[in-house]
DNA sequence: CCGGACTATAGCCGTATGGGCATGGCAGTG
DNA sequence: CACTGCCATGCCCATACGGCTATAGTCCGG
C-alpha cells in the first residue's frame, strides 16, 4: 500500500511549498528571499525533489530556472495539494467558528411553530453557510436519536421524566389552550365553557406517550371528568387543523400555535395545571457542535422573547374586560 | 504567505497517511499495524495533527475511534490531497515512459503525406493518451521553432546546409517524379517525355527557398535548359492537386505523394540528379523527451518500410516490361 | 470481577532533516 | 576583460523527527 515513491516519507511538503515558491518567482535565489532561508537550501530541496522522481522539474538557465516538459505538470499538481490543504485549514476554522456545518435538530409540534423557525431564522442571516436538518419525531424518538449522535439536540416539551445523560433547558412557558374554530357553537353558546361542558363536543387528544396527553388526561381527572367520548387522536398538524377548522372538535394547542390562526379561536377554559415548559434538550457528556451552539444562541434569544409575549398574554387575559 | 498554520512545515505527509490510515482501519492498532509501526505512534500522530488544527479528528471510543464532525471532512480533504500526489506521481511516470505527454513535430511537404501519417498512426496505437501536433511551414521557419524548443523534431526533406545544433537523420529516400493528371495529352502524345518536350506544358514549381525547387532548377540547367516559361509556384497541397488534375499542368511531386494518387500518372521522364533523402531533424544538444523518443522510433520504423517500398519501385521501373 | 481490547503517557534514542556559511563555476553584459 | 547574477557543491551543526519499549488507564463482555 505505501509503495508509491513520493508518499514513502521523503516527499515533504516543504518540497511542494518549495517547488510552487521557484516556480513563482522564477529563480532559485528569489524562491530563496521569498522563504526567508538562503540559495543553497533551495537548491538541495529542489535536486531533492527532482532525484525522488527521477525527472529534472527545471531548467537551468543563466537567469534563472524553467520549468521542464514535466515540471509545467507537476508544479500545477502541487499547487493544487497546497490549495486543498489551505481548504482543509479554512473549513476546519470555519466550522470551528460555527460559520460552516451541520445541526441537526429534532422537534415534536410544541416550539416547531414559533421558537424554532424564528431561531433557525436568526441563526441563518448569521451564518448563511450553515446547514440546518430538522427531524420530527416523537419525543422518545428523538430521544433515542440525541443518545446515539444523530441529533445534536430537540426542541419541544420538557419531558417530567429526565433521561439521565441528556440535559433540559428551559426556554420559555408555553401555556396550553383549548380552541376551537371561529364559528364554533361553543364561542356564542349559553352553555358556558366549562370543562364539563364541553364534553359534549368532540376531541382531539394527543397521542399517547407525549406529555401533553398525559397532563390533559391529569386535569380530567383532577376534576373528576370522564375524557371525552367522541375523540380523535392524531399527531399530523395539518389533519389536526383541518379537523378543526372543518368540525366542531375541541383540541389543545400550545398558545402560539392557535394565536397565530384567524381560523382559529381560544377558549377562556381555565387549564392551569397544564403550564410546562418549553425549551431544548441535548445531550450532557459532549459538548455541542460550533454549529448546534450556534443555533443553541438563537434558541435561548428567541425563547427570551418568546417569554416576554407570554407575559403580555397573561395580563391581557388577566384583565376583566377580556 | 507562509502564514498556514497547516503549511508552516508542522504537518507532515506522514500526518495526512496517519489521518487515512485510522480512518481506513477504525482502531489505532489496525491503523499502526497496516503502516507497520506501534500504535503509540499512531496515538502520538493523531495528537499531533489535532494539535495543529486545534480540533479532535477523532472521538475516542472503547472499541476504537469514530471520526468526528470535523474529522470526516478533514479526512475527505487528506484523501484527496494524497490522491492528488499518486496522480502526480503516476503522471510523471507516463511521461516518462512516453505515454504520457505531448510530441510537437513541424513537417514541409515531403515525408508528411505516407511517413509521418503513418508514424503518428502507429505512435497513437502504442500510446493513445500521447497528444500530438503537427505544425507546417517552411524549412527555415521551422528550424527556428526547432532552436526555440517549440518542436521536438521535424521532418521533411533533408537539406544540405546543416545547421549547428541541429542534426539531421535520414529515414529514407523519397525519388521525384514528374507528374501529371491521367487524361494528359503528353501519356499518349507523340512527342515524348523528353524533358525539353515537356517545357511547351505549363508548370508548377516549388516555392523559393525549398531544397526540392533549388533541385529542380539544378536539373534544367543541367540538361541546358531554360525554366518553363507557363508556371505557377504554389505551396499549397491542396491547390496544387486540384490545379493538378483539372488542367494540363506539370508536376514535381514526391514520388509517394503521386503514386497514391489515382488521378495522377507518373511521368517516365527520368530526373536522376533529383534523389534527396527524406529524414528527421532534431536539435542536437537537448535529449528527445519520451514522447518525442516514441514518435522517432516510429518514424524509423516506417521509414524503413517506405525504404523498402522504394527499392520495389525502383527495380520495377528499371525493369523493361514497363 | 477478571481478562481482553483499546487508547494514553512517558522516556529513550539514532539519524535524517533542515538550516547555515563559504566557495566555485558559468554565462551573459558592459 | 572584469563584473554581475545565478546556480552548484561541500562541509558543518543543532534539533526535531519518527521510531521504539514499557506501562498505565478505561471500558466492555463474560
Amino acid at each position: 500500500m505505501v509503495t508509491d515513491r513520493l508518499l514513502d516519507g521523503r516527499l515533504k511538503l516543504r518540497h511542494l511549498v518549495l517547488i510552487t515558491a521557484i516556480a513563482d518567482e522564477g529563480t532559485l535565489v528569489r524562491a530563496a528571499e521569498s522563504l526567508h532561508i538562503t540559495q543553497p537550501v533551495v537548491t538541495r530541496g529542489l535536486r531533492e525533489v527532482e532525484d525522488l522522481l527521477g525527472v529534472q522539474l527545471f531548467e537551468r538557465m543563466p537567469r534563472g530556472v524553467a520549468p521542464t516538459q514535466y515540471g509545467g505538470p507537476f508544479i500545477e499538481r502541487a499547487r493544487s495539494v497546497l490549495a486543498e490543504l489551505r481548504a482543509a485549514d479554512e473549513e476546519v476554522r470555519l466550522m470551528q467558528t460555527g460559520q460552516l456545518g451541520t445541526v441537526t435538530v429534532g422537534t415534536h409540534l410544541a416550539g416547531s411553530n414559533l421558537l424554532l423557525p424564528r431561531a433557525i431564522a436568526a441563526l441563518k442571516s448569521d451564518h448563511p453557510r450553515l446547514t440546518v436538518v430538522v427531524r420530527e419525531g416523537t419525543p422518545d424518538t428523538l430521544q433515542q436519536l440525541l443518545l446515539s449522535g444523530d441529533l445534536d439536540l430537540t426542541v419541544g416539551r420538557l419531558s417530567p421524566t429526565v433521561p439521565v445523560r441528556l440535559e433540559q433547558e428551559r426556554l420559555h412557558h408555553e401555556p396550553i389552550r383549548l380552541v376551537a374554530r371561529a364559528g364554533h357553537p361553543v364561542h356564542t353558546g349559553t352553555r358556558g365553557t366549562s370543562l364539563a361542558a364541553l364534553l359534549a363536543f368532540p376531541w382531539i387528544f394527543p397521542v399517547a406517550q407525549t406529555a401533553l396527553r398525559a397532563e390533559l388526561e391529569a386535569v380530567f381527572f383532577h376534576e373528576g371528568l370522564p375524557l371525552p367520548a367522541d375523540r380523535v387522536e392524531c399527531t399530523s398538524m395539518l389533519t389536526l387543523r383541518s379537523l378543526l377548522v372543518s368540525t366542531d372538535v375541541i383540541a389543545a394547542l400550545p398558545m402560539f400555535i392557535a394565536v397565530d390562526d384567524r381560523d382559529v379561536k381560544i377558549l377562556p377554559t381555565p387549564l392551569s395545571s397544564i403550564r410546562r415548559s418549553v425549551g431544548v434538550t441535548l445531550p450532557k457528556d459532549r459538548a455541542p457542535s460550533p454549529a448546534a451552539a450556534a443555533l443553541l444562541m438563537h434558541l435561548r434569544e428567541e425563547g427570551a422573547r418568546l417569554a416576554a409575549l407570554e407575559r403580555e398574554y397573561a395580563t391581557a387575559e388577566a384583565a376583566p374586560f377580556h
